[in-house]
DNA sequence: TTGAAAGCGATACCAG
DNA sequence: CTGGTATCGCTTTCAA
């Protein structure tokens, strides 16, 4: 591998001049064309941990989240990478899967790899535990979609409560009394979030909470499928199901499909995420829509505006939902 | 942040100890004791740009492949993430989505990033691109998934042929002849592959090729369900679908489902991948199930091994594909 | 505008 | 086993 001092032996200047024309300095034009030809003969690129060394900055950005297989984390990825990379940022990516401990070891090992922020997706780590990690080091921190209570960093969310409130109002003016839950863990900032706004809905029509009618595990079809299934079995089942993630609902309409009941004419079903399958059902399925790559875009500005040396106080975004009918 | 420095002052001993405690080195037990109390202290942790620039490692690995949002991808970073990590590397993440262009720019950063080495899920590139951007550098390079013809690194891939191959067989034994293949873009190596395997079975059998009922497009739900109901809307139907991806093969089955067609007794529909999903329907549906695991395991493995000075001939492994019938 | 030289923080050789 | 020191490749004063 070249170095810059191999590019300035073979233009004939200094290193200085070369490292110069390489960060945008005044360079007189007859010395650029030769660095220019050096640069491209020895097919020379700056060393990242020399510079880094040097300016105590990496250009990367670390991601850490649950999961990449369900689809809203990859969309947000897709949007947060455009708007980081346009600023000159690479994103290195973690996931702790649903593996416990793993979260802990895994920022750990990202805030020692010497990125220069973070956009975090939290899920079961403690205040204390965050700070601990963080603690010394002064990093520009980007909670999205979920919030360590007590964390005090940018954080954008989507309004969870919002929609699970709109979309169990939505199956009440269409007469349904006996509606179902099926959603994520507790441990959840957004499973919890969301099933507020279950609660508020039901009590704001004044109809009684039936705990039989919840459902709760992993963000995964089985939990849909296998949800759906056991609600059925109730001797009074319910008559419309909200789910409040992709997989679930999928697993939820596959169930119900199985077991011959169509929806929505047999049972409500509504879904969350993913707008565009249900919405191309025939008839189509009414769906929370979250706004991921607004999440993604702003996550990004949030942090790129820190890294650039922005220093008032944390800003909480909270995204309005779609809702589709 | 506190240095190495800082360490040996507290410690009462040099710089040179510490590194040795660091990397373990032999330190006399009663030394040991005061480092580690300092480390504690200060909250030390090793700058990795000044790590990197002596040792010429970074410990991280580059990732580029096309999408996030595809379960398969996310499923074999997955377990890849597993196997580097396990050996102390990251992952560093790039995705090119669909955006032409957006390939060579990411390949060229990421190499600039100072990875240690490349997980490679080509697309689109040319061998001549290729070269010219790793050039000069002897980079360990793993293809997955696909492989840019003439680029000779290791590669791991699936059986992509065979699964289509066997997939067609079985459908026309059980006595289709009009025969539907719902595939990716024909840029994409494995659509290519793919494509073979169907006209391969359709020649063993003596069925003739009928090109109208093939349809490619971009792996997404839409072209599952477009394609779909332009091969109904055809003078003569077919009565066999077989869709090489997990999202087409949702918005086939949805497509068909809207219409009134429920698979696989009113027409057959072969899936591809999240064989979870295609098990779970009653009755369920066949379904081509990739090694996602395996895949990222071999390849984290081929890199590893490249990276731990292994400098025998490329190595190509073909892994098979399970199919549920 | 240019170049000499001083670090950035860690590793590793080598002498003690 | 320990510690002084050269070195990795680059950026950044500071003089000229």
């Amino acid at each position: 591998m070249a170095t810059i001092k191999d590019v300035a032996r073979m233009a004939g200047v200094s290193i200085s001049t070369v490292s110069k024309y390489l960060n945008g300095g005044n360079v007189r034009p007859e010395n650029q064309e030769p660095i220019r030809k050096a640069i491209a003969a020895l097919d020379y690129r700056a060393n990242p941990h020399a510079r880094g060394l040097k300016t105590q900055r990496s250009g990367t950005v670390g991601v850490l989240l649950p999961t990449l297989s369900a689809p809203f984390f990859g969309t947000i990825l897709g949007t947060l990478d455009r708007a980081l990379r346009a600023n000159g940022y690479h994103m290195v990516i973690s996931c702790y899967g649903s593996l416990h401990g793993l979260e802990r070891d895994y920022l750990r090992f990202l805030l020692n790899t010497g990125v220069d922020g973070l956009i975090y997706f939290p899920e079961n780590l403690s205040k204390e535990e965050f700070q601990e990690l963080t603690g010394s080091r002064p990093m520009p921190v980007v909670q999205v979609d979920r919030v360590i209570p007590g964390v005090d960093t940018d954080v954008v969310l989507a309004d969870n409560t919002g929609a699970t409130y709109e979309a169990v109002c939505y199956l009440i003016r269409q007469g349904h009394r006996r509606i179902a839950l099926l959603t994520g863990s507790n441990v959840i900032f957004t499973a919890r979030e969301r099933l507020v706004g279950y609660l508020r809905a039901l009590s704001d029509y004044e109809i009684p909470y039936d705990e039989t009618l919840i459902r709760s595990g992993d963000m995964v079809v089985a939990t849909g499928y296998q949800g759906l299934q056991s609600l059925l079995a109730l001797p009074d089942p319910p008559t419309a199901i909200l789910c409040t993630n992709y997989d679930i609902a999928l697993g939820a309409i596959t169930a119900a499909r199985d077991t011959g009941l169509h929806p929505p004419g047999d049972i409500a079903i509504f879904g969350y995420d993913c707008e565009e399958i249900f919405s191309m059902m025939t008839p189509s399925l009414p769906v929370v829509m979250q706004p991921e790559e607004e999440i993604g875009t702003l996550a990004g500005q949030y942090l790129l505006e820190r890294l650039s040396g922005f220093a008032g106080p944390p800003r909480c975004t909270r995204l309005a939902n779609k809702i589709i009918y």
